[in-house]
DNA sequence: TCTCAAGTATAACGATCGTTATATTTAACT
DNA sequence: AGTTAAATATAACGATCGTTATACTTGAGA
């Protein structure tokens, strides 16, 4: 690698990193294209000699992250025999995503959940469609093994994405969200989907 | 009345009507005082004489709505006994809100879990405060009588709007919300909460 | 050392944004 | 019937948006 190449590498990551910055603060829309390159200082026509246009900055953004995500996701449970382990490693792989860098997300979670935009709508459905699967296999199993209750496996998917999910999408946003996405938290999580917050009696 | 308040009564509330539309399916900040005022009829003046500026006209809209939404829960929880009914009372009328006009709640939930908007963030956090408050409450009551857990009222708070909030958010974008926000979706929300999905043993 | 292309910068394009100065209509009251 | 203020329209402002035509710099290969 010539001294060359390593600098326009160094360029386009620090593009990507600060794209990253402001698109999980402000949203894909609300962040400008100068936003972007006034913070990684450098001028316009560098942003669109690296990346296409705004969506393809968007997407490469958001492809590379979330292929982490769910690479990280698969190989957290993959190991794991019964389904109350899976999902509780699920839980926790998810709050060690968002703790190791929050940006990420906050970035995923408040668009896929806030208005629609459509320039980026496809870019996200696809990710996010093969992270719901995963879950709806795992409940699944847990369904054929007798962990679960015999549900509709989309319904049980719903609500354990529900519990998993808004939760880090709440919490990402603040100062320090491993303040609140714990250990305990993600057990307290898992609790709830398997057994509830009633009282036994 | 007379003819003239009438017909100035009509105009605002037809501008209203096409805000809350367009708000809903594109978020506040996608939608422009043009897409507005050209689907209300109007021209730009107009929509200024009613209202101080954009964002007036979206807590306008923010606090009429969701002050129907408050009001309908707390009538629909305030005469039963247990809390387990009060819990169920509440997805159910947050579905039927939902089904009565999709839009409010569209509006409301993808704003909130969206991307930050600057201008208009604190209109919401007010009354997504006194909301959670009243769950908060709710749950109380039911730790007090031993109906739930006794847990940390705050966390079994956020698992049940998890559970309540987000199949809104989703399903609050499709075609036929009352199709999927059932009776039945309610009443197998509120089991999770209290009983969980796990095969009792 | 010279050439040339990779990489970056200057400066502007047309479009759209929220907002408003100004003018015109029109219904209610004297 | 004439006056007046409420209500709406015309037309434009300045700012910002995503994008790009063009020109300059600079390091790698001949």
């Amino acid at each position: 690698m010539t001294a060359r190449q390593t600098k326009t590498a160094e360029t386009r990551a620090h593009l990507f990193d600060c794209a990253l910055t402001l698109f999980s603060q402000r949203g894909y829309a609300a962040t400008s294209i100068r936003d972007i390159i006034q913070a990684a200082g450098v001028t316009q026509p560098t942003l669109y000699y690296h990346f296409e246009d705004k969506v393809d900055l968007f997407r490469k953004l958001v492809e590379h992250y979330y292929g982490k995500n769910l690479q990280q996701l698969k190989s957290a449970i993959e190991s794991l025999p019964d389904c109350q382990s899976r999902l509780l490693a699920m839980v926790q792989s998810s709050f060690e995503f968002c703790i190791a860098d929050p940006r990420v997300s906050c970035l995923l979670f408040q668009t896929y959940y806030g208005p629609p935009v459509e320039e980026i709508k496809g870019i996200l459905d696809k990710l996010t469609t093969k992270r719901f699967r995963l879950v709806t296999d795992t409940i699944q199993s847990g369904i054929e093994s007798g962990e679960l209750a015999p549900a509709d496996p989309e319904f049980l998917a719903l609500s354990f994405c529900c519990l998993m999910d808004q939760p880090i999408n709440i919490f990402s946003r603040k100062k320090r969200p491993g303040q609140y996405l714990t250990r305990d938290l993600a057990m307290a999580l898992v609790g709830i989907f398997l057994r509830g917050g009633g009282r036994k009696n």
